[in-house]
RNA sequence: GCCGGUUUAGCUCAGCUGGUAGAGCAACGGUUUUGUAAACCGAAGGUCGGGGGUUCGAGUCCCUCAACCGGCACCA
């Protein structure tokens, strides 16, 4: 039999029979290591211990100390395991696929009935029935015709069409668990005993369409999470409590931020609270845009169809549009307007008022857009995804040569602003030329060229998802992550050469004659509606001093306090700090308390001591000491504290 | 839009197999003048999401609509 060589990740090469198993090359090593092994990587990739290597390779044998192949082993054994466990309690149910994702696994079914919570109990006793088992795990190739008639045998449909999808006449491999087969790329473990059986956890059953397509057939997953041992799964659950603490619907309760009712789904009911955020966020953006040169315009939310069909928007989005029908005076039809879902075709129109020089480019108009779009029902959540919301919109007119510039200016300033609402770290994404696109490779080359030579001057790293963009040009998305690892897409920057050609926008050239300018299309905070969900979320409430709602609150101590907090109330407050009195005949602590919850950032305390030597006893949100200061000393810091980044 | 779940007082939630609704907190009225995360007492508060049905009787069972929650699909 020919030989192979393993390297070993020592450096160490040494020969064996080619066919030879990680398995056997481990206990070639020792009797420990072939009990400890899980699995092995050979040049990189992730090998079954039951798989023959058939050529020379770099290797190195997995144990469960190796975390992320033994969580992958883990994860993908429990979804065989769990489908085998609703296959022994419901034998009809039909099973297709199984995926590991984050944290744990999922699986699809094709079963009548629903899976209740109680299933999920069910499920769980028999998955660890099946551990306790120590089911030996059996791999074998099997070729397509004898697969496909297994199913076919076994009334499998979703098997037998997943295994026609597989292209060419690939074999396919086949697992075992126990008598238990499922059709699987693997690798997989050597017997069910070795996945933990306390470290895992079914969460939820959930609709999922067969092959991710809404024309599909729906199946019921369900999803599992699973760890390495119990203390990770139970810091797992703590990790998903703490997330659910920060959720800005709860919050946004708490602090009396906003509200949503059955009257206007997915439209905003901001409360003073809320609408401070919001107004001084947008007021920090106005202030970055005016110095930025941009010119902020606001357009109609009710424009007449015949706008929409010229733009293209009747047509392809149509369905996400609010109409509004009016009986005009006189006419014979009703008039059909649509509430805007964009801003671009209405600041088209102000561009094309008045003749434009190429000596007017770049013109950038900017709107704190306020658009609507029917969302489909099941896709609402809080203030993240709404019908009504505000975009901090612009667009930016320019020529090709301009493009470049224009884009390196964006990021720098997006990613200034970032930084000021507290998130340092955000990713670009670029998207390139689609199969169907108008315009010619030429200019496809130029306007990605720019984007690229845009980010690259600017030193940051990017990521490219080729044929991703519209079909009228290439953008940039940008993501931030947030204090607790999440991904937020806010950011948009997009190049249309469409547009303005449907909307008759141009330019005089230095040659005389008119042409055509890009159109950039561009946001940074997405819209403010989920942006605050997002600040709120980051910060769990406790949003920087300058956002904040409520900035202080004087409580009184005593009754005798009472003109002595209105006098330092009112001094806050003519310097513009937000600050209320809190004077209610209730103690300090219920005082403490009260506020803490509401997330003031500080709470001044005022009692006898402080009425006669007039200072204030200073306590911060989520810090318990207290310091004492002379009154004007708290107003001049306090200030200092509420200005906002940009006016540092 | 689809699958499943939920909807009871201002808020958070109880209410078993159908017999006519309950707690804590908040709000309100008193007492208390208080020193850094919930003082005490009292009275009050609900067409049980909307509509329809079954039943002698419905918060509870059935149908339907809506909103919300978890996913899926969607997010040109």
């Amino acid at each position: 039999m020919a030989q192979i060589s393993l390297t070993f990740p020592d450096g160490n090469k040494r020969d064996f029979a080619s066919g030879v198993t990680a398995a056997d090359v481990a206990a070639s090593i020792s009797t420990s290591l072939a009990k400890k092994a899980i699995s092995a990587q050979v040049d990189g990739k992730h090998f079954d211990l039951q798989w023959p290597i058939n050529a020379d390779a770099q290797i190195a044998i997995n144990t469960m100390a190796d975390e992320a192949p033994a969580l992958e082993l883990i994860r993908h054994d429990l979804a065989h395991i769990m489908a085998r466990a609703v296959q022994k309690l419901w034998p009809d149910v039909k099973v297709t696929i199984g995926p590991v994702i984050q944290n744990g696994w999922y699986y699809d079914f094709d079963r009548a009935e629903p899976f209740t919570p109680e299933d999920l109990g069910a499920i769980e006793k028999e998955m660890k029935a099946i551990i306790n088992a120590r089911d030996p795990v059996k791999t074998e190739v099997w070729d397509r015709s004898r697969a496909i008639a297994h199913y076919i045998a076994k009334n499998e449909p979703f098997k037998v069409e997943l295994i026609e999808a597989i292209p060419g006449d690939e074999p396919l491999r086949m697992y075992w668990h126990g008598h238990w087969q499922d059709l699987c790329r693997g690798p997989h473990l050597q017997n069910t005993g070795q996945v933990p059986a306390d470290a895992f956890k079914l969460m939820s059953v959930a609709g999922a369409y067969w092959r991710g397509d809404s024309a599909n057939k729906q199946l019921q997953r369900i999803y599992g999470v699973a760890f390495k041992n119990r203390d990770d799964l139970k810091a797992y659950i703590t990790m998903l409590e703490e997330a659910a603490k920060r959720d800005h619907r709860k919050l946004g309760k708490e602090m009396e931020l906003f509200h949503l009712q059955e009257e206007a789904p997915g439209m905003v009911f901001w409360h003073p609270n809320g609408w401070t955020i919001y107004r001084a966020l947008e007021d920090y953006m106005r202030r970055r845009l005016r110095i930025a040169n941009y010119k902020e315009i606001k357009t109609p939310q009710v424009v007449d169809r015949v706008l929409w069909e010229r733009s293209g928007h009747w047509e392809a989005y149509r369905e996400n549009m609010f109409i509004v029908e009016v009986d005009e005076e006189g006419a014979k039809e009703k008039r059909i307007n649509a509430l805007k879902p964009m801003n671009c075709p209405c600041h088209v129109q102000v561009y094309n008022q008045g003749l434009k020089s190429y000596r007017d480019l770049p013109l950038r108009l900017a709107e704190f857009g306020s658009c609507h779009r029917y969302e489909s029902s099941g896709s609402m959540h809080g203030l993240m995804r709404v019908r009504g919301f505000t975009q901090d919109d612009a667009h930016i007119f320019c020529t090709e040569d301009q493009i470049e510039a224009e884009c390196a200016g964006f990021i720098t300033l997006l990613s200034s602003i970032y930084s000021d609402l507290g998130f340092a770290k955000f990713d670009i994404k670029l998207s390139t030329r689609p199969e169907v696109r108008i315009g010619t490779d030429e200019q496809w080359d130029k306007v990605e060229g720019a984007l690229t030579g845009a980010i690259e001057h600017l030193g940051l790293p990017y990521e490219i998802n080729p044929g991703d963009g519209a079909f009228y040009g290439p953008k940039l998305d940008f993501k931030l992550t947030d204090a607790i690892g999440r991904e937020w897409q806010c950011g948009t920057f997009q190049v249309d050469a469409q547009l303005p050609a449907r909307l008759g926008a141009e330019y005089v050239g230095e040659d005389g004659a008119k042409h055509m300018p890009y159109m950039l299309h561009r946001a940074i905070l997405g819209s403010f509606e989920r942006f605050i969900g997002i600040l709120i979320e980051n910060y769990a409430g406790k949003l920087p001093f300058w956002l904040a709602p409520r900035q202080v609150v004087v409580a009184s101590i005593v009754s005798d306090a009472d003109a002595y907090v209105g006098e330092i109330v009112a001094a806050l407050r003519a310097k513009g700090i937000r600050a209320e009195a809190d004077t209610r005949n209730e103690k300090i602590n219920y005082k403490v308390r009260e506020h803490s919850v509401g997330k003031v950032p500080v709470l001044l305390a005022i009692g006898q001591k402080e009425v006669e030597e007039r200072s204030v006893s200073v306590r911060r949100l989520g810090d318990t000491r207290t310091e004492t200061l002379p009154f004007a000393q708290i107003v001049a810091d306090l200030v200092a504290e509420a200005t906002p980044p940009d006016l540092r």
